[in-house]
DNA sequence: GTTTGACTTAAAGTTAACTTTAAGTTGTAT
DNA sequence: ATACAACTTAAAGTTAACTTTAAGTCAAAC
């Protein structure tokens, strides 16, 4: 039977790249309540795994969208207890549909950037339209701008 | 045969929200030099079609992630001619691969968003997973964190 | 003909999300 | 024991992309 290992800690310097964060930017978190870091008796902080799970969660949900003051207003809830489930939920809703209508501009966004590096290809190539506008050329090939 | 009526042209007001922007935005592109609006005999700005066409493709390439720096690249390369065509080749082939990389990113948030409404839905309708952790639950269902 | 709303400019202000600075303390390697 | 890197704090600085302000001109409606 393997006797039970005490769970590694780090600084903040190894954890925030674990996270892949700067440390200062670890330390602003905190500062907003963003998440809450244990210290030594000599004032240093330290965090365990379990800290570098909740970052990464974090850094989940802001890369959807999340502003750091939208993430606040979940770590608040959170802390109060299961009460607040159904905000967390709408939170995490209107979050997923204000992604999803920008998800969807994006794609529209990347059919043009791609129409547009085929044409420049074709231009270059010799094998161009001649003097035919983009916008005459999108509409050719169906898309709209 | 339709006699050819003249295009219309807008004021400023007018063509920033036909193009979904304000005015002083639109100010700001001209300065930028993304832009070039004509002037009425009194200094007034107006714009046309063309303009309309042009601004709507800026904001798509803008939507793909260029700043505005990049535009003003872009730009600048434009009005020299055709013989800086590999450049806004490269520029634009740049972007896209940056779009791409954060695209495969941003998929991987939405997976874990997606993710976390589950478990809070599961958890509102008593369907839960009891205590489980959201990192196990995920684990269990076949992500990683 | 005068009010009203839209335009003009240059310059200063705003916002989010950090980043940098300054001044000081602590842990570790030699 | 001393150097040196990593930590501590609070506060100021940075960046992009606008937005707002101030002071003035102009065109259309009543």
């Amino acid at each position: 039977m393997p006797t039970k290992t005490k769970e590694p800690t780090y600084e903040i310097g190894e954890f925030a790249t674990l996270v892949g964060l700067s440390a200062p930017t670890i330390r602003y978190y905190e500062n907003q309540g963003l998440l809450k870091a244990q210290r030594t008796a000599n004032g240093r902080r330290y965090f365990t795994e379990q800290d570098i799970k909740w970052v990464k969660f974090l850094l989940h949900l802001k890369g959807t969208g999340m502003s750091i003051n939208d993430l606040k207003k979940y770590v608040t809830w959170r802390a109060q207890g299961d009460a607040t489930i159904p905000n967390r939920l709408d939170l995490l809703k209107d979050t997923k549909a204000d992604f999803m209508t920008k998800y969807r501009q994006v794609q529209h966004h990347l059919q043009i950037l791609d129409d547009k590096i085929a044409w420049y290809e074709a231009k270059e190539s010799g094998q161009d339209t001649g003097k035919e506008p983009f916008a005459d050329y999108l509409k050719r090939i169906g898309h709209t701008v």
